[in-house]
DNA sequence: TACGTCAAGTCCTATATAGGAATATCATGC
DNA sequence: GCATGATATTCCTATATAGGACTTGACGTA
């Protein structure tokens, strides 16, 4: 026997909603809060119409909005699940490097440099709403195709992240941040917000890119959203010059629209 | 008595498609080749389901996947209307000049140095897949709060936008493109694909920024989309180093979705 | 004129139902 | 063991239908 893991979706209070739109709510509240983890199945349409006590072309309909949301996908004959790990393999990340002709894509390798929790307050308190907060705050070396490098700092809550600070950094090394919080923490970077500016690379930073002291650079600021646009990362990646050109992947169209491909 | 736009659409040739994906697609095509132009206001579900031989659900279904692509727009008892013009208003540009906290937005304006059509090819000759083709080429000089400055190129097919070259520049001034070229070329831009570097400002560019030669600055490129990702824009925007923040707008999620507000 | 009422037009939600298509499972035969 | 085929599961498309909600404009009244 199957526990019931969703109740039947009630109207209470607050403005009236649709009823897909109330049970991708409830849905994806129980994704959120581990009820069924990245990879899971979900049960089949007209089991969760019986227990929601909708129509089955309702719960498509609530099925469809999240999986534009990135937050489940459907295959045809297998099921729906839970998106996250392996799902996000073929995913958009934030950002691409790409050799000249703007075709090939170049490789990239990222390093810990350090990994440490502060108290420290910034622009990210402020992005995570906790004036006096405790943040993992972690530096990264991203080398790309071995020829040239770009400097990476992240500050993350510590309320919920702190294991990190725990990790080896061998554990760390060469992994994607966003792959590893989706499989790991259940915090998949659903969404971005991107700010960039030409400014003098701070000192630190100049010296582990190697370049000369007040060199201009990118600083590039890429703020992640998970689940309900909860904040999870704050990142800023320095750029120094370079002839290779970064392509800027906005977060969207996950899966595909009803229309086709999605871009 | 109402002229018939649409065809009923059959699935002829290629691989079958939903009938709701043929729909957008003939409702696309029709806008695109301004059948309806921008503010026209669509036939009801109902008169289109009968047009096109399809029941009201599949209709609907087509018709929030075009609103989804930003092409169209629906209001709750007023109708259906192709975006663009007015539509444009509210949405999303490609960037925004944001005050230190982040918050406040900075006016900006727009200055046309230079408008002329030209047959030098670069990238955007491959972009625009017309090795030998003829550009409307226009230089323009971005002046935000009155504090500091960003300077835009922009190469434009000239098969289309020849008239652009025949404007006078007084109209031209302040005008935002992607608006004009959705009212008046029946072209907007739905969709973009961009990329960054930092390298030293051409010395053109450097004058007109009045910063020294051989500065640095960041070489952002936009290259524009329109329907049926229809290559019609390639810019490029030299960013002076500057204390001002530019937040990079997705072009994503246009009108709202069915979880709720788009972000 | 100002205001309320009413009706028509339009989109929005939701249901029940039917059949088709892709995939997985399992028994069968060799 | 392995291919084959039947069956079940699951998602996908599409229809017909019903009622509700929002907008607009016309009408009548004060």
């Amino acid at each position: 026997m199957k526990k019931t893991i969703l109740r039947e979706v009630a109207n209470t209070g607050g403005p009236a909603k649709a009823k897909h739109q109330r049970i991708s709510e409830e849905i994806l509240t129980a994704i959120e809060d581990g009820r069924w983890l990245p990879g899971d199945r979900l049960p089949a349409e007209d089991q969760l119409a019986a227990e929601m006590g909708a129509s089955l072309g309702t719960v498509q309909r609530a099925l469809r909005s999240l999986v534009q949301m990135g937050v489940v996908e459907r295959h045809h004959g297998r099921g729906t699940f839970v998106s996250g790990a392996r799902a996000q393999e073929g995913q958009l990340k934030h950002f691409r490097f790409l050799a000249e002709g703007g075709t090939r894509l170049l490789p990239v390798y990222f390093k810990i440099v350090s990994v440490e929790t502060t108290r420290e307050s910034g622009p990210w308190s402020q992005f995570f709403g906790t004036p006096d907060g405790e943040y993992v705050h972690i530096h990264r070396l991203v080398s790309v195709n071995d020829e040239f490098e770009v400097f990476s700092e992240i500050y993350l809550p510590a309320d919920r992240f702190s294991d990190l600070a725990r990790m080896s950094q061998s554990t760390l090394n060469g992994v994607s941040f966003r792959d590893m919080l989706a499989e790991r923490f259940n915090a998949p970077t659903l969404n971005t917000r991107q700010t960039m500016a030409c400014q003098p690379l701070p000192p630190r930073v100049a010296r582990q890119l190697d370049v000369p002291p007040g060199q201009y650079g990118i600083v590039w600021s890429i703020c992640g959203l998970s689940y309900r646009d909860t904040p999870i990362t704050w990142q800023r990646i320095f750029v120094p010059p370079s002839d290779r050109v970064i392509e800027i992947v906005p977060m969207a169209q996950h899966g595909q629209t009803d229309f086709g491909e999605a871009g």
